[in-house]
DNA sequence: TAGATATTTGAGCAATCACTCAAAAATATC
DNA sequence: GATATTTTTGAGTGATTGCTCAAATATCTA
């Protein structure tokens, strides 16, 4: 019944994804969302509603694909530190010239606390990322591949402050050759044999 | 020769400064720094040229004030490790509600790497705390108070990332009770007598 | 094929954006 | 007091913002 859509969805949401990514909210026009997405201004507003709607939709769709994507590559993929620390390493090599950054990152900074309506999209982002750290510590543990003297959710929660540590400086343009053997440095007391942390 | 100003220039910066803390360089508008300085947008610009230029100067002041003042008063004022903790739960105690933030932050991750007018004015920040955080660790080191296996200028930038990716975590509003647990276990690494980090 | 329903188009909306500038006001020097 | 110089005022600039909606187009069911 009706005429059927003349593009994709989820693809659309992924160029606008990657626009927000880059230039924030506030600093992404219509029009940018437009160019990106190849949409009319009219055909934006029918599917998605509007810019802050689709900005949650963009933010939903972050974490169902490049979070969860992540986590199930590095995290499920090698085990103990090392799988970690390919996470964090990944983050590094970015599609293209263009510096796109983590969505969750960015939000939290760009929003702040002070509810904003995109609270709920970052803190679920954040929660699936520790809930993939506490998992592959508990993991790594039972193999005998890092400490189990320290409860793995503590684990988690200082694997998470690294990583957002580990983004900003990514964001700010540091030398990447130096930011992977900073990470390496710093993930490597978590190591087994090596002291709690 | 000529009338004199009506106002403070201090006084009106630290109130834009404030103010591109809380909300971002984008989603501050000059209605936002009107009300904030008091000032009319003619004398906004009569003053500090336009938005960028303001941005800039309010990024320099916040360099030699804020960042200074909080190095000062808990690199030189606490010794060792004690110092550096004092100096990140600092960050949790915020003036009045509002939720500022830090600037530096703020701005590597709302403008990213790709060359803005503002990369001058973030790097010379970051420079100052990586400085502050080694010159601190070679005394405290010097005093027996830090491991000195590790270079200073390497824990130096793994204090930078713990920093950064604190001050991430506050801005969105996590627990600050939690934060303050979770920054005191990840420095206990430092502490002499413990294992090398 | 006809009619109902869904989607796309894109010119154009009010509101806000960063910003300007001529006139008024205040302080300097002479 | 007269003149020169600087600052303040604030209505108003064109451009852009997020967004709308009636008309056109396409695809469905009957």
């Amino acid at each position: 019944m009706g005429r059927s859509k003349s593009f994709d969805e989820k693809t659309a949401l992924d160029a606008a994804m990657h626009t927000f990514r880059e230039r924030g909210f506030e600093a992404t026009s219509l029009k940018n969302l437009e160019r990106a997405t190849g949409l009319q201004p009219g055909s934006l507003y029918h599917c998605y509603g509007n810019k802050e709607a689709l900005f949650r939709a963009a933010l939903d769709h972050y974490n169902e694909t490049v979070v969860d994507r992540r986590i199930g590559t590095f995290l499920n993929g090698a085990e103990g530190v090392d799988g970690i620390e390919a996470m964090f390493v990944s983050t590094l090599r970015e599609p293209d010239g263009r510096t796109l950054g983590c969505l969750l990152t960015n939000s939290a900074v760009e929003f702040g606390a002070a509810g904003s309506p995109f609270t709920d999209g970052v803190d679920s982002g954040f929660a699936r990322l520790e809930g993939a750290f506490e998992s592959h510590v508990e993991r790594a543990q039972a193999q005998g591949l890092m400490l189990s003297r320290t409860p793995a959710a503590a684990t988690a929660a200082k694997l998470l402050l690294l990583y957002q540590g580990f983004l900003v400086l990514v964001r700010s343009g540091r030398n990447k050759d130096e930011l992977a053997v900073l990470i390496k440095d710093l993930l490597a007391p978590f190591r087994n044999g090596e002291a709690n942390v």
